[in-house]
DNA sequence: GCAAATATGATTGTATACAATTAATAGGCA
DNA sequence: TGCCTATTAATTGTATACAATCATATTTGC
């Protein structure tokens, strides 16, 4: 029973695939912003997010930056010290260490219901993202690999059709950016591409107990590719990393 | 390595037990005042929180309600829809389905590092948390025997020294208190005690794998004393439900 | 009498203004 | 000179006011 849901079924995470519980648009698009901007290193983490600064450049009043915050806050892409400010996460190794265990818990479960709901449509949709991420891999542009690797996960977890997993995972994926951008030291990101190959061919034959086995390698592999032991030290100005002058 | 962890090690999910993101006071008091309003069902699903209704109760201003609302949508306790306000959540069977799938894979996890990780002080705590449920059963105090039950899971999680995991748990339970309130048929709650009850008794021995299993048992049991096929109807007033006149 | 359209009321979305707390700077004393 | 203290500036916390949207009730037309 892979019945499709709407916003309104009672659940209140909205449509299909926003991340945060926000009514309006403002305040949304703000928070899409930043979350994008974040995940693409454009934002160093330790960065202060002033609010009157965010508020310029988006030309909204604090009011709405504030809700903005507060949800990214809720992310985990985000640090708000009480009468300080919002600051951009600074994922320690220790979280990082906790967010992949978690996802080498959650997302194999993922991948096995994925596999066991995939169809043909969904197949192919993860093919164009496999080709994307490719594309991206062969132009050198890794921080948009880095990007559609995680937009592939998240498709998964999509397909799974698993709302309160795929929320989580959607978060840790976030969190994941943020840590790989800190701590990333493998020179080479095709492994991932291979990895995801093999998924894309688990799902084709819609082999779950596959799918499951080769999601877990692939995280522990990720996990692996970390370098954990000293942090990166934070700089950066705000105002030219977000778009808008 | 089970290094305490203070509220700034970068975590930005303050100390031990806060659930919510939040740094002042007031609006992390209004949102646990009401997370714990809705648990013990003083506040019905569906119930509309009106900001200026629940500002007026606590003596607030619209704005830091607003905060408060937003961050218990994030927690899945109140569903927030455009222009129409917040209402206390009311999930589906749907989502009460994939709420006790998630916490039947993360919870069993937690156990087992929990019960690795055990100190004597923990299992003090434990026997104390079981001692108040065991009571509150026998007063006939169901409401608090549930909320207890939670609290005991999240013991749990909070020994096994997972943050991050611990988070989703806290999330699950307090989502697992509504769906009870609304789908729960079985009469007796005392196998819960049972289970909990085998459950120290593998952290005692601090056999991780029998916790592992018997957490895992426990939450399909619970799971399987839920009546999903058809919804409660929401009534009740807020004023009264809350403190305060 | 019933349905549709309009007008009214209430509630949320957003912006601005003031108060409180914090960080930084300048000054004084040992 | 070095350190502690007090003042000042900046930023966040909170409240209030206005604008936009939605639900309800009334009116009008058929």
């Amino acid at each position: 029973m892979a019945k499709t849901m709407t916003s309104k079924d009672g659940f209140g995470h909205g449509g299909t695939h926003d991340i945060f519980p926000l009514p309006p648009g403002k305040t949304l698009e703000i928070c899409l912003n930043l979350h994008s901007a974040i995940l693409e290193h454009r934002l160093a983490p330790g960065l202060k997010l002033s609010e009157d600064e965010v508020g310029e450049i988006y030309g909204a009043s604090r009011t709405v930056v504030r809700a903005a915050l507060q949800a990214l806050a809720h992310s985990g892409l985000v640090t708000i010290e009480k009468n300080r400010g919002a600051f951009v996460a600074r994922p320690g190794v220790r979280e990082a260490q906790e967010v992949f265990e978690a996802r080498a818990l959650i997302e194999p479960r993922i991948a096995r219901l994925a596999a066991e709901a995939m169809q043909k449509s969904d197949l192919r949709r993860l093919e164009k993202h496999l080709e994307a991420e490719h594309s991206a891999l062969a132009s050198g542009d890794k921080v948009k690999a880095l990007s559609l690797s995680g937009a592939f996960h998240i498709a998964i977890a999509d397909i799974a059709d698993q709302q309160v997993l795929s929320q989580m995972v959607r978060s840790l994926i976030s969190r994941s950016s943020l840590i790989i951008a800190l701590y990333w030291r493998r020179a080479d990101t095709t492994c991932e591409s291979h990895a995801h190959h093999a998924l894309l061919k688990a799902f084709a034959e819609r082999d779950g107990l596959s799918a499951e086995e080769l999601q877990k390698s692939h995280i522990i592999d990720l996990h692996s590719g970390l370098d954990l032991s000293e942090k990166s030290k934070p700089h950066d100005s705000l105002s030219q990393a977000l778009r808008k002058v």
